[in-house]
DNA sequence: CAGACGACTATTTTT
DNA sequence: TAGTCGTCTG
């Protein structure tokens, strides 16, 4: 066990002053690297020692990334004792909703849906009432049904509230969509957090309990919450009013997808008492970074004014480049790379290159290959969004809960020739198949029942078609095998629902290799939280960043998110900042010219150095 | 029912 | 340009 002093004194006041305060509603506004994690979990830390039983404890987070970082670290500073609730919205009311499945009209092996198996389902109830897909896009659909969800309308709701056609079609969609998640004995990922509100609202005792057990609540990216996440939050907290949130409204860039970083404001609203605690000390960049990233950030009217400072020192020049091409652009970087690696020993891992949209990594990746330079791309497809992990899935599911009729549909898809090896006609061939796996499911210990699975649904043959796609699939199937050794030791039955679960809420994501020698590119959504020497920023061009979505909509808040993806990018950087744009580049197979971007526009120019594109540069005719 | 072909579309992405 | 989707054909 760690001395208290040790957790206070590692910290600047202001962290300090963050950790200490642990009674009553306090919101920390956390710039860039200004020791975010830092607090919280020493926060936590310093609980415990103050003697309050870590069960006591709730730490929300957004991303199983995050939550496994703070499980560590805790777990760094208390050696001893229990382990507060920690984990993100999803998986911690997934859990409370497990253990009361039926006050919602559920059984604890609920099925829960990930974002395709929802617009699956989308389909599945459009094709049932006869709506035409191409007139009426499924995706649409489901995410206005989503969002109707995010503002607690249920299906009654938001028939009352529709009046054109469109709505009154889609109100029809939204109700039956819900009533087959209750048929299927299914939750998706919005349902996980708005039937824990309306377990709360409907059942008093159940709330108190909960709110009797949090004496602290703790909300970590607090600007990343949506609306239900944060009445989440909020109603956990009201018997003891001990609750912490920490974020940057400047670093909010996922309101596309339902967050709400208003939620800032309006909690200095519902808590008036609230402290507000400011870190501005940045621990990451140099003083000319942060100075740059100011002047960007600076322009955004939804904001509240704070200005990051560093002992790190000014630094070198910002390099602002144009080029004439993306090949050009990839080119730039690649020589400043190796130019870098050379006089300044660093290593390739130390850099990583920045975009807007995953399109542009392709020149990118060329002038690496070309160059024979290692890389890596961040991003993608996930693991178990694959389409044969959740095929092979599906059969799991099912032995599970009988009752979700789209992993039986799924299931059933697979091509009868593959299975009939076995067994009669196709509908008997899955009925028979999930009885006899239902049977072993329960006896077979979890990697031995998969692989009875994959060898009786004819698994191999039907991912491996010979092609290299197909031996790719094939790992990837192996690669499921190797996620299931995890769970060896435990109970057959709780081993395939840990399972499920995993595959369901902790849609692993890459890793970021910082000990491997080559270099990541990624987007600047998926570069939020990381933090690299050298960082070359590409496309910094209007259109791109920012994307033409927000700069046709001419909507205010779309350019000011675009801004603030900009503002992470920027402060990712620890010594070095590349901002780059091209004098035409090739979108959809067209040529296009686009000015740099106006966010280069009231940059700074004694920290910057600009260097203009060649002029010998000889575009390539093809 | 498997494969081919043309039409269509095209941020960002976590749970 | 390139990937997806629905329809057509053998």
């Amino acid at each position: 066990m760690i001395d208290v002093m040790d957790i206070l004194t590692d910290l600047n006041p202001k962290q300090r002053e963050a950790v200490e305060a642990i009674s009553g509603p306090v919101l920390v506004v956390a710039g860039p690297g200004s020791g975010k994690t830092k607090t919280l979990t020493h926060r936590i830390a310093h609980l415990v020692q103050k003697g309050v039983d870590p069960t006591n404890i709730l730490a929300l987070t957004f991303t199983n990334k995050a939550a496994d970082e703070i499980k560590l670290r805790v777990s760094r500073l208390l050696t001893h004792s229990g382990r507060p609730w920690l984990g993100t919205f999803h998986s911690v009311c997934a859990r409370i909703l497990r253990s009361t499945a039926r006050y919602i009209g559920h059984t604890p092996d609920f099925t829960i849906y990930d974002e395709d198996d929802s617009l699956d389902l989308v389909k599945s109830v459009m094709r049932k009432l006869s709506i035409e897909q191409k007139q009426w896009s499924p995706a649409k659909i489901r995410a206005i049904i989503s969002s109707a969800k995010n503002e607690l309308q249920n299906p009654e709701d938001y028939e009352i509230a529709a009046t054109d056609h469109f709505s009154k079609l889609v109100s029809k969609v939204y109700a039956l969509y819900q009533k087959q998640l209750t048929d299927q004995n299914a939750l998706d990922f919005d349902d996980i957090l708005t039937k824990t509100i309306q377990l709360f609202e409907q059942n008093p005792r159940i709330l108190e309990h909960y709110q009797t057990q949090f004496k602290y609540v703790l909300v970590d990216e607090f600007q990343d919450t949506n609306a239900v996440q944060y009445k989440i939050a909020n109603l956990l907290a009201q018997k003891h009013g001990n609750l912490y949130c920490i974020g940057d409204l400047d670093q909010s860039i996922y309101s596309f997808r339902g967050a709400d970083y208003r939620n800032i404001l309006y909690f200095e609203k519902d808590w008036p008492t609230a402290k507000v605690i400011t870190l501005e000390q940045n621990y990451r960049s140099t003083q000319n970074i942060l100075d740059v990233a100011h002047a960007i950030i600076s322009q955004n009217s939804n904001r509240k004014e704070k200005r990051l400072w560093t002992e790190n020192g000014k630094g070198e020049d910002i390099v602002v480049k144009e080029v004439e091409t993306e090949r050009d652009e990839g080119d730039f970087i690649v020589s400043e790379l190796e130019r870098l690696v050379r006089e300044k020993h660093l290593r390739l891992c130390d850099f990583v290159v920045l975009y807007r949209t995953n399109a542009q990594s392709r020149a990118i990746e060329e002038s690496f290959l070309r160059n024979g330079f290692p890389y890596k791309i961040i991003g993608g497809i996930r693991f178990f969004q694959r389409k044969e992990v959740k095929d092979l899935l599906s059969w799991l599911k099912i032995c599970l809960n009988p009752n979700d009729a789209l992993a039986l549909e799924r299931a059933s898809a697979m091509p009868a020739r593959f299975l009939q090896q076995k067994l009669g006609s196709k509908i008997e061939t899955v009925m028979l198949l999930t009885n006899d796996f239902s049977q072993k499911s329960k006896t077979l210990k979890l990697p031995e029942f998969l692989e009875y699975v994959i060898e009786h649904t004819g698994f191999e043959q039907y991912v491996r078609d010979g092609t290299e796609k197909g031996d790719e699939r094939w790992d990837n199937v192996r690669g499921l095998l190797s996620v299931s050794l995890k769970y060896e030791s435990e109970e057959p039955e709780v081993a395939l629902r840990s399972l499920l679960q995993e595959a369901a809420l902790a849609q692993e994501t890459d890793t970021i290799a910082y000990e491997k020698d080559l270099t990541n590119l990624m987007t600047l959504h998926s570069v939020k939280g990381l933090e690299f020497p050298v960082v070359f920023i590409a496309g910094c061009e209007q259109g791109l960043l920012p994307h033409s979505r927000a700069l046709f909509g001419a909507n205010f808040d779309d350019i000011e998110e675009e801004r603030r993806l900009c503002y992470v990018g920027v402060t990712r950087a620890k010594q070095k900042l590349y901002l780059l744009f091209a004098r035409q580049r090739t979108i959809f197979g067209k040529i296009q010219s686009n000015p740099p971007s106006q966010f280069l526009q009231n940059l700074p120019e004694h920290l910057i150095t600009f260097i203009p594109a060649e002029e010998e540069t000889i575009i390539e005719l093809d």
